[in-house]
DNA sequence: CTTGAATATTTCAAGCTTGAAATAAAAGCG
DNA sequence: CGCTTTTATTTCAAGCTTGAAATATTCAAG
């Protein structure tokens, strides 16, 4: 037999579960809508929003190995994300004085443009998605997503 | 000159966009970390087990259209994993009697075996990933997900 | 200097994902 | 019955993602 505290452990583990299942149908959820938006209204994705994002934040450039860090993603994919930017005209590649290994992106003055237009689309679409919630919920739904992650983010 | 509706619209609309963000990061941690888990412990993906627990809730076979409209994925995705399943032997697919376009897929024996053992270490994992949470905690924020759910997933 | 370890980035193969096109079969209808 | 439309699934090209291997360069000893 088990005792209670057992049993209390285990309701709680199959909620945090359940509230698992629901976080992620509800990201995803907004994530599809997300990529179906920028596809449909911007021919872009959101792997590409995400670079123009971080670059923006940064006008003087990172480095690749910066970026991937900074988005949390390998640095094989920003190669890639980073390739197509500048084929597209949006970003380009700078040498770093004094180290020949390594390479800044930087968004192009057609980067910055392109940039704006999609961040005002992207903050209308997150809040119509989150618009169920309104301020207090907001503040409450923040404070314990914080919570969570100085436990899971701190590896 | 905005009136102060607008400019507390406006506040709210950037808070909204702030809890995406983190909730982005929150989720995609805990799934990265899930992913790692899969590999690292059971040499398997996180897209297997996700057919896998479809097909385990649905003892008697999932034909691929349900399987792809229950995962919120395209067709042609299962297509794929259900096949790499089936290579491995732990699903399969079988006709439908009266109707030769579609196909029902199940876990094989071993599929369940197997799927059992990954959903016993699944559910540990999402339990520590949420550890910084207690139960009140978990009741409050299920309560917002499915809130903000409401709205965006009626589409 | 030169050898070896560490660092920055790219390349690569494999798998996931999508939307669109292609196949195939069933259903409706004149 | 023939013909069209709808439904079920697969195929395909393109892009994203990863971890590992390959390149290139810098750094640290000796």
């Amino acid at each position: 037999m088990i005792g209670r505290a057992q049993a209390e452990a285990q309701d709680l583990s199959k909620d945090r579960l359940r509230l698992w299942l629901r976080l992620l149908k509800l990201t995803s959820g907004i994530e599809a809508g997300l990529r179906r938006n920028l596809r449909e209204a911007h021919d872009t994705t959101l792997p590409r929003f995400d670079v123009m994002a971080a670059l923006a934040r940064h006008p003087e450039g990172l480095r690749m190995s910066e970026l991937s860090s900074y988005l949390r993603v390998s640095n094989g994919n920003v190669t890639g994300i980073v390739d197509r930017l500048t084929e597209e005209g949006l970003a380009l590649r700078m040498a770093v004085p004094g180290d020949r290994r390594a390479q800044t992106a930087r968004l192009t003055a057609r980067g910055r443009e392109v940039f704006d237009r999609l961040a005002a689309d992207h903050e209308g679409w997150v809040d119509a998605a989150l618009g169920a919630l309104d301020g207090a919920e907001i503040a409450t739904m923040t404070r314990l997503v914080k919570q969570a992650m100085a436990r899971e983010g701190q590896e």
